[in-house]
DNA sequence: GTAGGGTTAG
C-alpha cells in the first residue's frame, strides 16, 4: 500500500499525543482513544507519516476508522486517506461502506461497493450486511435482491448479521412475506432474527403481527430482551392493548429497566395511546433523563387525548428544559395550536423551523398547513404548500380541507385538479374534503357528479361521511325533500350524524316535517344532544309556532339534557382567554361587559337589530335582548376591541355553529369598527369584513 | 469491526 502525505500545516508544533514513547506498540489504543477532534488525527497522520509507520497497513486501517468512524465530522479527511490508498483491501472498503452508509449517503456506499466488486478486493460477511444496509436506506430492493442471490452463492447465508440486515432490507422495502420467508427459513433464529422481523412489522405498521411473534417467542421459550419489548410496547399503543401492555410495564419495574429511555419513552407512548395520560406522564415524570423523543412522545399523547393546552405547557417545559424540538416533536405541537387556534404560538413555531433549519418534512408541512388553516389563515397555507419540498395525498388533503372550510370552494376543486395532473390520487379522505368544499361553496352539481365519480372512476367505497357531505350538499342547497330521498336510499344505515346534518338543513329552510322527523331518527340511534332539541325549536319558533317551541325545550329540560354553553376563545399577545355566555366569573368581568354594551350601542346606531327568535322563549323582549347579546362571542370580540390596537384582525374560535344574531352583529361590527373577524365554529370559518362574511350567509 | 428498539400529519 503507497502512501501520500496528508496536507498539514508545517508551523504547527506537534502536541505530547505524537511523542508518546509507546506508539508504536500500541498505536490502536492511541489513536483510537486519544483522538478527539479532527486535529488530533492529523498530528497523528503527520507522525505517522514521518516515522514511516503508516506504511503498516493495520496503521493506516486504523487511522481510516477512526477518521470514518469514531470522529463525527472527519469523513472529507477519512475520503482523502481512502482515494491515497493503491489497493484497498477488503478492511478498508468495509470501513469506508458501513461510515457512507451511515454517516454521508448510503447511495455513495453503494457506488463504492460496485467499485470494490471492480477491484480484487473481496466482500466478505461485513460487506454484505453494510451494503444490505445502505439497499435498506435507499429502499432499492433490486439491488437488495442481486446481494441476496450473491449471498446465497457464495454461502454467507448461515451468518447471523448477513441474515438480520436481509430480513430488514425486505421489510423496509414493504416485501414482508420475502422477510418472513427468510426469517423461517433461518436454521437458527437467534432473538436478533426475532428483533428484526418484530421491527420490519412495525415498520409496516402491522401491529397485530408483532403481538402474535410476541406471543409465538414466549411459547417458544425463545426470550426476549429490551429491543423486543420497546417495539412490543409500541405495537400495545397503536392496538390500544392495554392488557398486554401493562403486563411489560410491570415486567420492567420489576427487573428495573427503567434507565433504558427508548423503552421507558416506548411505555409513555403506550399508555398515552390507551387513554391513561396520567399513568404515563408518572412515567414519564420518573425518568431520569429524557431526551427529545421522550418529550415529543408525552406531547404527542397530551395532544391525541385532546389536551392541548397541557400539551404546549409541557413543550414550553421542554424548552426550559434545554432540550431542542426536532421536526416530529413540532408537528405534535402545531396540531395543538391548531385545536386551540393559537395562532401566535404557532407562528413562532415557523419561525423557530427557519430559524434552526428544521427539514420541511411531509409531515410537518402537512401540520403546518393544517394548522394555519384551521386559524382562518389559509394564504399562509398556501404559502407552505408551495414551499414544501415533497408532497402526498395528505398535504394536497389538508390543502383542500383547509381552503374548503375557509369558504374557498372553487379554489379547493382547483387544487383537487392540480392534484390529479400531479398523478398523486386522491383517497376517501380527499373526497371528505371535497365534498365538503361543495357544501361550503353551494356547488350542487358539481358535488353530485364528484360522488358518482369517486365510486365510478376512484374506486373509493363511499363510507357514512361522504353520505352525510352529500345530505348537506343538498340540504344546504334547500333540495331538502331530495336530502331526505337520498339518506332513505342509502345502502349503509344512516347515522344520528347524518340525520342531524339534515336536522340543521331543516332549520335553515324552515321544514317542520323533515325536522320533526330527523329529530325522531337521532333519538333512535343514540342520546341527542342539546343542539338536536334546539334546531327543532327554533324550526317551530321560526314559523310562530312559539308552543311547540317550548314544549320541545321542556321535553329537553325533562330528559336531563342541558344546552351545552357557547363559549368562544380568542389569542391575544399568545394568552388564550375563554369566555361563556352570560360568564360571570371571566377574567376582567366589568370591562369585558362595558365593551360589549358600548359595542352592541354603536351597532344599534348603524342599523343593527337583534335577532332574538332563536333566544329563550319564556323571556320578555327586553331579556332576550340581553341574552344574545352576551353570547360568548360577543363577549370575545368586544374584548379583542379594547385590548388590541385599531385596524387589527380578530381571532375567535367557538365550540357552537355561529348563531344568526352573533352572524348579523359581526357583519355589522366589521364594518363599524373596521375590523377584520374572523370566527371559527365548529366546522368552518367566517372572515367577517366591510360589513360581510366569506360564507355569503350560508352556513 | 457489524444490529435491532421509542415520538409525527389529512
Amino acid at each position: 500500500m503507497a502512501l501520500t502525505a496528508f496536507p498539514i500545516s508545517p508551523a504547527k508544533p506537534l502536541t505530547a499525543i505524537t511523542t508518546i514513547p509507546q506508539f508504536p506498540h500500541n498505536p490502536k489504543t492511541l489513536i483510537l482513544q486519544q483522538c478527539k477532534t479532527t486535529r488530533d488525527l492529523n498530528q497523528v497522520h503527520a507522525h505517522l507519516i514521518k516515522t514511516r509507520l503508516l506504511l503498516n497497513p493495520t496503521i493506516t486501517e486504523n487511522l481510516l476508522e477512526s477518521a470514518a468512524i469514531l470522529l463525527p465530522n472527519a469523513m472529507d479527511y477519512a475520503l482523502s486517506i481512502f482515494h491515497n490508498l493503491d489497493e484497498p483491501d477488503t478492511l478498508v472498503y468495509n470501513i469506508m461502506i458501513r461510515s457512507l452508509t451511515y454517516k454521508l449517503s448510503p447511495l455513495e456506499a453503494f457506488l463504492l461497493f460496485k467499485k470494490m466488486q471492480e477491484s480484487s478486493a473481496e466482500p466478505d460477511e461485513f460487506t454484505l450486511s453494510s451494503i444490505l444496509k445502505a439497499c435498506s436506506k435507499l429502499r432499492a430492493l433490486r439491488e437488495g435482491e442481486q446481494i441476496h442471490a450473491h449471498i446465497v452463492k457464495c454461502g454467507f447465508k448461515s451468518n447471523g448479521f448477513v441474515e438480520n440486515t436481509l430480513i430488514h432490507m425486505y421489510a423496509t422495502c414493504g416485501e414482508l412475506e420475502v422477510a418472513r420467508r427468510v426469517f423461517d427459513g433461518l436454521p437458527e433464529r437467534a432473538r436478533m432474527a426475532w428483533n428484526s422481523m418484530l421491527a420490519g412489522y412495525m415498520k409496516n405498521k402491522c401491529w397485530d403481527e408483532v403481538v402474535k411473534l410476541f406471543h409465538e417467542m414466549l411459547k417458544l421459550g425463545v426470550g426476549f430482551d429490551e429491543v423486543t419489548l420497546t417495539s412490543v410496547l409500541t405495537a400495545c399503543g397503536r392496538l390500544a392493548n392495554l392488557e398486554l401492555g401493562e403486563w411489560i410495564g410491570d415486567y420492567i419495574e420489576a427487573n428495573r429497566l427503567k434507565g433504558n429511555i427508548a423503552l421507558v419513552t416506548s411505555l409513555v407512548d403506550m399508555y398515552a395511546k390507551c387513554g391513561q395520560v396520567e399513568t404515563a406522564r408518572r412515567f414519564f415524570d420518573r425518568m431520569d433523563r429524557r431526551d427529545v423523543v421522550a418529550w415529543s412522545a408525552m406531547i404527542s399523547g397530551y395532544s391525541q387525548a385532546n389536551r392541548c393546552r397541557e400539551a404546549l405547557d409541557l413543550f414550553h417545559d421542554m424548552q426550559k428544559a434545554n432540550v431542542d424540538p426536532n421536526e416530529v416533536t413540532m408537528v405534535s405541537v402545531l396540531y395543538s395550536c391548531a385545536v386551540l387556534g393559537a395562532l401566535k404560538t404557532g407562528k413562532w413555531v415557523e419561525f423557530y423551523i427557519k430559524k434552526e433549519k428544521l427539514k420541511l418534512t411531509v409531515n410537518l408541512g402537512t401540520a403546518l398547513i393544517d394548522f394555519y388553516a384551521k386559524c382562518g389563515c389559509i394564504d399562509s397555507s398556501i404559502e407552505v404548500f408551495n414551499r414544501m419540498p415533497s408532497t402526498n395525498v395528505f398535504s394536497w388533503t389538508a390543502l383542500i380541507q383547509g381552503l374548503a372550510s375557509n369558504g374557498q370552494g372553487k379554489g379547493a376543486l382547483e387544487y383537487f385538479q392540480l392534484m390529479q395532473e400531479k398523478n398523486i390520487k386522491p383517497n376517501n379522505v380527499t373526497f371528505i374534503a371535497v365534498l365538503s368544499a361543495c357544501s361550503h361553496a353551494g356547488l350542487v352539481n358539481e358535488g353530485r357528479n364528484l360522488f358518482t365519480s369517486m365510486i365510478k372512476d376512484f374506486g373509493i367505497e363511499p363510507r357514512i361521511e361522504h353520505y352525510g357531505s352529500m345530505v348537506d350538499i343538498l340540504g344546504r342547497a334547500g333540495l331538502i325533500e331530495e336530502a331526505y330521498q337520498f339518506i332513505k336510499n342509502m345502502p349503509i344505515q344512516p347515522n344520528a350524524v347524518v340525520w342531524r346534518t339534515l336536522l340543521a338543513s331543516c332549520r335553515a329552510h324552515k321544514n317542520v316535517e323533515i325536522g320533526e322527523e330527523s329529530l325522531k331518527h337521532i333519538i333512535s340511534l343514540e342520546t341527542p344532544h342539546s343542539g338536536d332539541y334546539i334546531l327543532l325549536s327554533n324550526i317551530y319558533a321560526s314559523v310562530d309556532r312559539r308552543e311547540d317551541a317550548i314544549r320541545v325545550r321542556d321535553q329537553m329540560r325533562e330528559k336531563g339534557i342541558e344546552k351545552a354553553p357557547g363559549c368562544s376563545l380568542i389569542e391575544l399577545d399568545g394568552v388564550i382567554y375563554e369566555f361563556f355566555a352570560e360568564d360571570k366569573a371571566c377574567p376582567h368581568l366589568e370591562e369585558v361587559y362595558n365593551a360589549t354594551h358600548d359595542m352592541m350601542k354603536r351597532i344599534k346606531e348603524a342599523g343593527y337589530v337583534p335577532y332574538t327568535t332563536d333566544a329563550r322563549l319564556d323571556a320578555e323582549e327586553d331579556e332576550k335582548e340581553a341574552s344574545v347579546s352576551h353570547h360568548s362571542e360577543k363577549l370575545a370580540i368586544a374584548f379583542g376591541l379594547i385590548r388590541t390596537l385599531p385596524g387589527t384582525t380578530l381571532r375567535i374560535s367557538k365550540n357552537l355553529r355561529v348563531c344568526t344574531d352573533c352572524h348579523n352583529a359581526t357583519k355589522m361590527i366589521s364594518k363599524v369598527f373596521n375590523r377584520q373577524i374572523v370566527v371559527r365554529d365548529w366546522n368552518r370559518f367566517h372572515h367577517f369584513k366591510e360589513g360581510s362574511c366569506s360564507c355569503n350567509d350560508y352556513w
